[in-house]
DNA sequence: ATTTCAACTTAGCACAATGTCT
DNA sequence: AGACATTGTGCTAAGTTGAAAT
């Protein structure tokens, strides 16, 4: 069973479907209900009622590309690759200006916070004090660094700027045989072979140890990720397969599992977060992979025939009386407009972000009579008014910090999505109004060939967009210090010194009075530039959402139009959309 | 009914590869 | 050829969600 459209013809057949991995069922297909297949079952066959206590043994619902069912019959693979073991560069780093010896163990940790020096979580404190913590661990009770401050990595710091230029200096035949060896090393990890078809695997190399870098200000940034052994690791193979032997001599994989309704092919517990798992899957170019993206865009297909209700519903809801249901028809609209994410709670112990269920009611401000702003992202965004009474509804008689949408969670938000229209979620209001959009302008605009030479040129507008605003502002930044430069020019008093601590030469006032000029008319050229760059986004918005649309959208439109694919899709994309290739030129999303 | 788990998908960054200009 | 800009790729953190466990 892979995609819904297949589902029709499936009606009348007999099947037998694996509902977990040692539990199948065999019966006719009645009908097709949706996304569901309603299968009578052969009068033999019992569904265990403490298991399924849901399900007549009659009649079962299975909903295909969820839980119900086998991903594959026959797996073989190679297992994991993992990071080369430390090699010490005997470095002595100082501690209270002294040399000081460490073990292989302890400089790798050291190393790594060393090679960090100029990125932005050197600097932070809870970087700094997780690094330390985990590294004092290692150092021992007795050992003679105990304080942070008085440690100075620079010797290892330097020593790994000679190792980068070295590399750099490699000439070209060098790095050459260096990359061919790898490539080398990597061929045996690199293919799986799932139903006796060559597939490429995914993520094969073993997450190296290194200190663990969160995204935003992360509570657990700077902890040691240690290194991961094959004692940690769990494969997943097919039970005639061999199993992959375990590279490292003396040691052996944590277990062995022949589960066929999953996908992963090993996996190991993070050890920053001994709960979560880090998964080795096949590639994006995979069969498996490509079915469950094809099925992603089938359902926001769905949505095209339900969408026209939903607005009405949540229009209608936006003044009703039940406070739930106003605050659900705001949520709706915000996902579907806004594409705001659902949002899930987050375990205490990580960087806060927001999604629609998570807002708090300090997060968004009402302008009246049509505008919203949000507070993470500064931005301000049109919306109707009756959803901007609705909210400035909803901050009535909440402190900061309360939840905006009191009587919501993930789980009621989905539940609602899924009355509207089964298997729907957030995501896919996205990738329908993504896809639906550019289907729209692949069809609309035909005259001529340029069109996605024209899509070309907005999307690099749009990325100049974000360069040319950086440069105003740096130049901005510019002229705001020679203005002060001038000012203490004029009192005759000196300089100082600038960012890197040199003195500044000391200029008469008429010099930087020139430079301010001169600052001047740059700055306005390029606001000018901006102006003419903006007037050409037009559609440029779409493009950017690559994982929202439906590539038989821009694939069909391609045969059209007589265009290579290649034209529009880089290597990558190509093996990924390989699914979507026999898509028929008429193609409508 | 509510919480937790397991399995995926997506996001976002850093660096490598490639392209373009001088 | 070397410098700079752009694009591609790999890596891994983070978000989502159906199902299982309380």
């Amino acid at each position: 069973m892979s995609s819904f459209s297949d589902l029709e013809e499936l009606v009348g057949k007999e099947v037998t479907v694996q509902l977990k991995k040692d539990m199948t069922i065999r019966g006719r297909v009645h009908s097709v209900d949706d996304q569901y297949l309603n299968i009578k079952l052969e009068d033999t066959c019992v569904v265990d009622q403490d298991e399924y206590p849901h399900m007549s043994s009659k009649r079962m619902k299975v909903y295909p590309g969820s839980g119900g069912g086998q991903k594959w019959t026959t797996l073989e693979h190679n297992g994991v690759l993992f990071p080369p073991p430390y090699k010490p560069h005997g470095v002595k780093m100082l501690y209270n200006g002294q040399p000081v010896d460490l073990t292989p163990e302890q400089e790798e940790v050291a190393t790594m916070f060393a090679v960090m020096k100029d990125t932005d979580y050197a600097g932070k404190q809870t970087f700094i004090d997780n690094f330390f913590t985990d590294w004092r661990k290692l150092l021992g009770k007795n050992h003679i660094i105990k304080k942070f401050k008085l440690c100075d990595f620079t010797p290892i710091y330097e020593w790994h700027l000679r190792e980068k230029e070295k590399k750099k200096q490699m000439t070209t035949e060098e790095k050459k045989a260096l990359r061919e060896e790898k490539l080398k090393q990597d061929e045996k990890y690199k293919w799986a072979v799932v139903d006796d078809v060559k597939e490429r695997v995914g993520n094969f190399r073993v997450e190296p140890p290194g200190l663990f870098k969160g995204r935003g200000e992360h509570p657990k940034m700077g902890k040691l990720k240690r290194r991961i052994q094959p004692s940690d690791i769990t494969i997943n193979i097919g039970k005639g397969a061999p199993v992959p032997e375990c590279p490292i001599p003396g040691e052996r994989w944590k277990e062995v599992k022949h589960d066929n309704t999953v996908t992963w092919l090993a996996f190991w517990n993070d050890p920053i977060s001994q709960k979560d798992f880090k998964y080795v899957f096949l590639a994006a170019s995979s069969s498996l992979k490509g079915q469950s993206d094809k099925e992603k865009y089938e359902k926001s297909r769905k949505l095209k025939d339900h969408i026209q209700n939903i607005r009405d519903n949540y229009t209608r809801d936006f003044r009703s009386k039940d406070p739930t249901k106003r605050q659900i028809a705001v949520a709706t609209y915000l996902i579907d407009k806004l594409a705001l994410s659902a949002g899930n709670e987050k375990d205490d112990g990580v960087a806060d972000t927001v999604g629609c269920c998570t807002l708090k009611v300090d997060n968004v401000i009402c302008i009246p009579p049509n505008k919203l702003q949000f507070d993470f992202t500064g931005n301000t965004v049109e919306i109707e008014e009756l959803v901007c009474k609705a909210i400035e509804g909803f901050h009535a008689g909440k402190k900061a910090g309360a939840a905006l949408f009191d009587k919501l969670d993930t789980t009621s938000l989905n539940a609602h999505l899924n009355d509207l229209m089964p298997g729907l979620t957030a995501e896919a209001f996205h990738t329908y109004n993504a896809s639906i959009t550019l289907d729209g302008i692949l069809h609309e605009e035909t005259e001529d060939g340029t069109l996605l030479e024209k899509i070309d040129v907005y999307q690099r507008a749009n990325k100049e967009m974000a360069r040319v605003n950086e440069k105003i502002d740096e130049l901005k930044g510019q002229m705001d210090e020679l203005k002060v430069d001038l000012s203490k020019a004029k009192e005759g008093r000196s300089l100082g010194n600038d960012k890197d601590g040199k003195p500044k030469r000391n200029l008469a006032p008429e010099a930087i009075e020139k430079k301010i000029s001169a600052l001047e008319s740059k700055i306005e050229k390029m606001e000018m530039d901006k102006k003419i760059k903006e007037d050409m986004k037009t559609c440029a918005h779409v493009m950017p959402k690559i994982k929202y649309l439906d590539p038989r959208i821009t694939l069909a439109w391609c045969k059209r139009h007589e265009v290579p694919f290649e034209k529009i899709f880089n290597k990558s994309l190509l093996a990924k959309y390989g699914w979507a290739m026999d898509v028929d030129p008429d193609f409508r999303f």
